[in-house]
RNA sequence: UGGGGGAUUGUGUAAUGGUAGCACAACGGAUUCUGGUUCCGUUUGUGAGGGUUCAAGUCCUUCUCCCCCAACCA
């Protein structure tokens, strides 16, 4: 269970729950839920919802979060939908027990309460067209006026609804719409449709319904009949919340839950959108739902995010409703902070440069002791073949060094991680294109496992892996999908792809103790980053994704001097 | 030019008339067999003007800027 050992977070939301908790409003209850529509995946922004919704219920006694789909527009809604948000909502750490509800099941109670409001005179059926409706409207400075049909008698407006229900009409040829006021300054108020024809199939309740209830209808409505204390939503519903009080208020309800609006999550250098991230998949900009660069929930699960850096991410950036757009790297702190404790480290090259240590025996094979989590000693160590011949980070070699390289170049020492002190003698190049092939190197057999006994101090640590018994790897470095910090921001946030945001390498080299670690498994490549075993890693073939890089002070020092 | 919201450092978020705090980022230093981690430190803020008050981010007032709303979507 999250959350819980933690401090209580306060936010507005919270506030007026506590005070609802001092009057004893609602008897002590509190009862949220996460509603989702079931026409696509979640991403990142759900996942602020879900914690918060779910977070609620978890800090309170008698708290309980439930999940409501709200399936009440069968056009775009998919059965696959259900099942992907079902496993994020549980992957991210919540539970809905029993309270697994849907919209759908409440069609014959929210047909029901549109008769009561026929009768009560404050429904009418309207024949206008789709157009006529609209311009019947208004606009925003322009009062709306009333549909010819505003005045149906209740019994001519009961008949007509039935045969809505029935199926005697066309798509499009009537709506049920509330009679509230056509010159409402809020747009929402003037006489909402509450249900349309749709002669469509619908995944759960088949083709028993011709029409279906609108948005507005359904919720309040759903909220009521689950009995939900507290509504909470993003910030674009805040006009529809007259609406939301309107329809409970006529209906007389007993249980008339709170709205409160709260700002949706926006994060730097990605979007946000359904309608965008559904064009990113079907463009091919991306390789599925799942696409690591993406942030849904699955492409951040794949990825090799964990639930508690997301559950932690959702904490810190806070609730209010100002909008705003929280920085990238908040997000990638939360998995640092994580993995850095729990991640086990392993030596992998990711771009090899062949060395030879001529003055180490031809045949020999050491056994070098490694920790595994210098942060968690529990997680004990490992051993490490070292031979004469080994790969180190192309990175870590230069011949030419600028001031401030600690690293391996002509002449120069360093240590090799667990291992040995070596010395660069002499660089070989391909005589055509000046390419460094290989390095030759002598080591200094008294400083097994990383120690010298006179001293002696060397700047420079490289990572490594024998040649001999190293296995060979792919692995997927990400960087942001998006070149802008708002990929919104010019000609279309398509133009701002980042063409780079993928880069693959085939040909790592990994230390064998990885050697058939699952998907899923995640790693610190020493000095690189956190590394996550790809579902599309094989045997033979491991693959790894990036999740994100170590911080790298080298890497900003390396860049300024460039500048 | 209707209605509904919002504005606190680079970013996000606290401070319910009484020392503008925290986190991330950035920058400096210490430690370190990861240029990681850890530790210490530094810089940057109440959108603007006026008013009330001993005291204003908070109250009043005028203004500015930003977001949302004219789907038979949610």
């Amino acid at each position: 269970m999250p959350n819980q050992d933690k401090p209580a977070r306060s936010d507005f939301i919270r506030a007026i729950i506590e005070d609802d908790l001092k009057t004893n409003k609602h008897g002590g209850a509190v009862v949220t839920r996460f509603p989702p529509e079931p026409n696509g995946y979640l991403h990142i922004g759900h996942a602020k919802s879900i914690c918060l919704n779910f977070g609620i219920a978890l800090e309170n006694k008698k708290g309980v979060c439930h999940l409501r789909f709200d399936d009440t527009n069968p056009d775009k809604e998919e059965v696959e939908y259900i099942e992907s948000i079902k496993r994020d909502v549980s992957w991210l750490g919540f539970d809905w027990g029993e309270k697994l509800y849907f919209a759908s099941d409440y069609f014959s109670k929210l047909y029901n309460y549109a008769i009561d409001l026929i009768k009560m005179g404050k429904a009418y059926v309207c024949d206008l067209s789709p157009d006529e409706i609209r311009e019947y409207r208004g606009t925003l400075t322009e009062p709306g006026k009333n549909s010819p049909y505003t005045d149906r008698s209740v019994e001519e407006n009961l008949s007509l609804f039935e045969k809505m229900r029935a199926g005697d009409f066309e798509e499009g040829s009537h709506v049920l719409r509330a009679k509230i006021d056509m010159s409402s300054p809020n747009l929402n108020m003037r006489d909402p449709i509450i249900y349309r024809i749709r002669k469509v199939h619908h995944h759960r309740t088949g083709d028993d319904w011709p029409i279906y209830p609108m948005y507005d209808f359904t919720h309040c409505l759903s909220d009521s009949i689950e009995g939900i204390t507290h509504s909470i939503c993003t910030l674009e519903f805040e006009d529809h919340r007259p609406l939301y009080d309107w329809v409970l208020d006529e209906l007389e309800l007993e249980c008339h839950p709170q709205q409160i609006e709260f700002a949706r999550l926006n994060i730097t250098y990605t979007i946000m959108s359904k309608r965008k991230l559904l064009e990113l998949v079907q463009a091919g900009h991306v390789n599925g739902w799942d696409d690591p660069r993406l942030p849904t929930i699955s492409g951040l699960r794949r990825r090799g995010y964990t639930p508690d850096s997301i559950r932690s991410f959702c904490d810190r950036i806070g609730v209010a409703k100002t909008n705003s757009t929280v920085d990238v790297s908040l997000l990638e702190h939360c998995l640092r902070e994580e993995l850095n404790m729990s991640a086990p480290r392993v030596m992998v090259v990711l771009n090899p440069l062949k060395v030879i240590i001529d003055n180490y025996p031809q045949d020999k094979t050491e056994e070098m002791d490694a920790v595994n989590n210098p942060e968690d000693e529990s997680m004990g160590n490992r051993k490490i073949p070292f031979s004469r011949e080994i790969y180190i980070e192309r990175e870590d070699f230069m011949e030419n060094p600028p001031k401030k390289f600690f690293r391996l170049s002509p002449g120069t020492e360093i240590r090799l991680k667990h291992a040995y002190y070596i010395k660069c003698e002499s660089v070989i190049k391909d005589e055509k294109t000046g390419e460094i092939i290989e390095l030759h190197c002598s080591y200094d057999p008294d400083t097994k496992g990383g120690w010298s006994h006179d001293g002696r101090k060397v700047k420079g640590t490289s990572h490594w892996v024998s040649a001999q018994h190293a296995i060979k790897a792919e692995v997927r470095l990400y960087s942001h999908l998006f070149n802008t910090q708002n990929p919104d921001e010019g000609d279309g946030f398509t133009q701002n792809i980042n063409p780079e945001s993928l880069m693959v390498l085939e040909s790592c080299m990994v230390e064998p103790s990885l050697a058939g670690t699952g998907a899923g498994s995640r790693y610190q490549f020493l000095r690189q980053g956190y590394f996550c075993v790809d579902t599309d890693s094989k045997q033979d073939k491991p693959v790894f994704n990036r999740i994100v890089s170590l911080k790298d002070s080298w890497a900003k020092i390396d860049k300024s001097k460039k500048q």
